[in-house]
DNA sequence: ACACAAGTAGACCAATCGGTCTCCTTAAAA
DNA sequence: TTTTAAGGAGACCGATTGGTCTACTTGTGT
């Protein structure tokens, strides 16, 4: 019955999400997710290895939410407005399957670890490029060439982060919208070049 | 004597910028920068007044940093690129006076602390504000309009969050490169109109 | 009906947390 | 010279950390 490890990791991301991995400890994740120690200890080694499978839930979650907003549209163009105008919903908490926004996750706990090194950090990196790619996936629409394809897509990948970052830091909730208005003012640039 | 005062938020500084505030011990601080237990609580009323003197201390010599940079040059246009060309010798290490680049200090510490009311938080917003003054003292030379300067001004700040997130969290130390280019098409689609 | 795996509650562990306190030394001001 | 405050080293405090272990209760498959 794998129902408790999917309580555990749910509980956990909220816990971590809200408050910071390090400033959640393992009795509070169990205290909210009502499972015993003994059980958490046996789906995972270590709370380490608990984060990892809570980086793993937002990152299919995330991508789920966000492949299924930019499917919603079908030309290059209007993917990225939908872009921003998911992330518009996004931090003016009017997604539900996202949790009420408090930055991007893989963002914050990357800022708690240190080296790079690790295997936590690791999926902080796969995330943002998974990420990246549907990105590219609708610039791809655009006709444009592929130096420009490549420049564009991180041109937007760079405004999408800043927005998310303002957004959390300093509660800029209008972030999305004017990131939106940058994105179409780059991009007339790159159609009419 | 406020030597003492001055290793500490130091050191303290140094550590928490390494591995995250929450990830630090008191102990820790102490042993880096050679100052008693009884000295830090003499000089702090707990570890949360140091974290609040920390982040002065990093705002006051970023603030002197950026703000020297973008002295270098005179005009608006060059100190948009000087403003990309510091961000990148930033990112590369090519700053004894930042320490080594783990990112903005302070996106990483609002990202570990969760309440937005804190005292901690609150230095992080006034820091971002107090960079886009500069900014926006840059874009003001341009003699754009009122609206353009400021949308310009959220444009580049934008960016430049933007490429610090991806620096730290993807290693991506091309990033203020990139964004500089962005910045410049973004800049010329504003002179032009 | 019985065995077995997985769950529960929670005592327990050493280590560490932030923070207090004592005792001793140093140095500068009176 | 004497007084006084600050600093150093570190014992000590209760609380909490991540993690282990025991004892008991479920539910399911054979």
């Amino acid at each position: 019955m794998s129902a408790k490890r999917q309580n555990l990791v749910l509980g956990a991301f909220e816990l971590f999400y809200e408050k910071g991995v390090h400033a959640v400890g393992i009795n509070e994740v169990l205290a909210a997710s009502g499972v015993a120690k003994k059980t958490l200890y046996n789906h995972f080694a270590s709370k380490d290895e608990l984060v990892l499978a809570v980086l793993d839930y937002r990152n299919d979650a995330y991508l789920k939410w966000l492949g299924e907003r930019l499917e919603r549209v079908d030309t290059g163009a209007g993917k990225i407005d939908e872009l921003f105008d998911a992330l518009d919903d996004w931090f003016n908490d009017r997604e539900e399957a996202l949790h009420a926004f408090r930055g991007c996750f893989f963002i914050n706990v990357s800022g708690e670890y240190g080296q790079p090194e690790s295997a936590i950090y690791q999926k902080c990196v796969e995330h943002k490029q998974a990420v990246e790619e549907l990105i590219l996936a609708a610039v791809a629409l655009l006709g444009l060439s592929e130096d420009d394809s490549v420049e564009l897509t991180d041109a937007l990948s760079v405004l999408k982060d800043g927005a998310i970052t303002r957004a959390r830091v300093q509660a800029d909730l209008g972030a999305a919208q004017r990131a939106k208005k940058t994105a179409r003012r780059l991009l007339a640039g790159f159609l009419g070049a």
